[in-house]
DNA sequence: TCAATTATAATAGTATTGCTATCGTTATGG
DNA sequence: CCATAACGATAGCAATACTATTATAATTGA
């Protein structure tokens, strides 16, 4: 994975220019990783990143709708590049227990090194999927949106993983739901540790979120 | 519990002036929760509201500081409202396990009824809370605003019930967060089925969601 | 019961947000 | 070296998110 350099393709719909084919919008990416960051999606705004790349909000909005739709770049992205690393992950192992432990590593432990390669920072990208990328569904738009295809990228993870839930037990009935309930739980958990932690049982550090999904996952499969 | 008409006490940090104490404020409620649940949080606006109850905005920012306190005080009063249900639904069982399947049961299942003694229609509360209570601390405010007590209702809540897992199994090490996963994972699995449906196994009216989430919490505590 | 307080309505105003439009200049690539 | 796309600079506009002021109505408490 690390230094493949691979090109991460994003559904169309989620940009009026592509933001991979010029200076500019790479630059677009990699400030709103890091202003989102900082001040929060709420807060942040095409003007204020404007400022910050020093180029006006009008150029922003060649490439971008709105901040609502550059989220949903955002984690379209993120969901992309997290499936490239479930089939790194699990290939050539034949256990599928074994790919199952490691695709749940993959989808509950927040994102450390950033390969630096890329113009985007995957460290501070997974940060803001955490604490953000819900927004780019509990809104009205959603159904219109998912129609459009903005949620595939999730859904395919999604379905990668459901699967292999199904090669260890064939007649498991909610496996969508079992691992859309371990991702976003520990996405949240993560979330809860730093900000609520009487929602969690987690001291602010220790990643023991895995294990918990990993028990929670395989006790259920038994 | 139907016909008590229990008051619902409200953290006073959660308004400028109690919406309970007076006619004004009681139609803001009922109307806030109509609104929200007609054009969503995003679009929901105090002039907007203003115009429904025929008052100016100003009027309404004597009781709230903004539509954020707003949704703030509605989780609050859900939740300090859903702690009643529990006490009522466990109180005189002395089975563990009776108590805690009736209480993942009140959490897990939207509300259908709506007691219609007060000005707060639960039913479209439920909804509100389902698809966007999360934006109500998923914020850059969270940490001051759990300090000033924002979200004690819920965390007594997730409290109440860990207490209860404990009873079945005292040596149990994740009780917080098994129960924070379930009630948000209930709302999620909700949600998803009506916008997205791939993230999950349900179809639109079934309510396995108890039964899955029963199951879940059973078998991690065998 | 009347003065004093409080609540609300009506209106105005301001800074910021979330865009759209225009136009001149710079790249760039065929 | 010309055509066209990309970008910067600037303007402007409607909506949002408030704050402030004043007048009137309601309440209440001495």
């Amino acid at each position: 994975m690390k230094n493949l350099n691979i090109q991460i393709e994003v559904n169309p719909e989620l940009y009026s220019k592509n933001p991979d084919s010029s200076e500019l919008g790479r630059k677009i990416i990699t400030n709103s990783i890091e202003l989102m960051n900082e001040i929060g999606f709420e807060s942040f705004t095409f003007k204020k990143l404007g400022l910050r790349i020093k180029s006006p909000e009008s150029s922003i909005y060649r490439y971008f709708d709105n901040k609502h739709t550059l989220l949903l770049y955002l984690t379209s992205w993120y969901w992309a590049w997290t499936e490239y690393q479930l089939v790194f992950a699990t290939s050539n192992i034949s256990s599928s227990q074994e790919k199952l432990i490691r695709s749940i590593e993959i989808l509950t432990k927040p994102v450390l090194i950033d390969n630096s390669i890329s113009y985007v920072n995957e460290v501070l990208l997974c940060q803001i999927i955490f604490s953000e990328s819900l927004k780019a569904y509990y809104t009205k738009n959603v159904d219109e949106e998912n129609k459009k295809g903005c949620f595939k990228a999730y859904k395919s993870v999604v379905q990668r993983v459901s699967d292999m839930i199904l090669e260890i037990k064939a007649d498991f009935k909610y496996p969508h739901m079992l691992i859309s309930t371990v991702i976003e739980g520990a996405h949240q958990q993560k979330y809860f540790a730093e900000h609520l932690p009487a929602l969690t049982d987690l001291s602010k550090t220790k990643d023991s979120i895995t294990q918990f999904y990993t028990e929670l996952v395989f006790s259920l499969l038994k």
